[in-house]
DNA sequence: TTGACATGCAACCATCTGGTTGCCTATTAT
DNA sequence: ATAATAGGCAACCAGATGGTTGCATGTCAA
């Protein structure tokens, strides 16, 4: 769980995460194109990707396909998300409360 | 929206979130107890999380109590998230073809 | 008013992180 | 066979990160 928030936390990682979203199954050359980076780094994006279980990959002779596991996004939305989605209305109204007695 | 990431990487940080969630309005010194932490080390996680909007504080005299602001987590399920929910069938589906075709 | 309490500030430290470069290996195409 | 292509490995580097300690400040209570 902790790998995966620690994954999600780098904008060039969720951008990896995007493009294999719009087309799944990319090599390791495609995910480079037009990045600003070297391919060594890419390639150390998608370990710390394949290590939180939200990158699976598949070798087809000299090529690596990448493609998408979604089911950890969808952990952390049910186990993490889900769980502050209810306090939201109670929290506001509360913080509303103790703002309301600040002059007490 | 990439702080609100980073912030939720740490796992001293979510357990800060945990604790305002369960009990709302809490101050630096109750957050710290319990915690193998220096109070200063708590301090930078709250500044961290109230940086990215997911804590808001007020200062009570001497006391500056603690908010959990949930929108930005909110936030993340409905911008992030979700747009990977739909994909899951769909991507376990095309990896299954993909893992068929493999011996061709 | 003075001491205790709650918090703030700044310097310092070890380690992690994101990135690089250089070179090596394996597979495919000519 | 050989050259080009796709990717892997390892060392190195600067800066971010998570933590510490020491001291300063502001506020409350006796």
């Amino acid at each position: 769980m902790d790998e995966v928030f620690r994954a999600l936390a780098d904008a060039s990682r969720r951008a990896l995460l995007d493009r294999l979203h719009a087309r799944n199954g990319q090599t390791l050359g495609e995910l480079c194109d037009g990045l600003a980076m070297t391919r060594q780094a890419v390639t150390k994006h998608l370990g710390i990707l394949e290590a939180a279980n939200l990158v699976t990959t598949l070798r087809h002779g000299r090529e690596k396909l990448h493609y998408l596991n979604p089911v950890p996004i969808h952990q952390i939305g049910e186990r993490w998300i889900k769980k502050f989605e209810r306090g939201k209305l109670v929290a506001l109204s509360e913080l509303k409360r103790q703002l309301e007695k600040r002059d007490e």
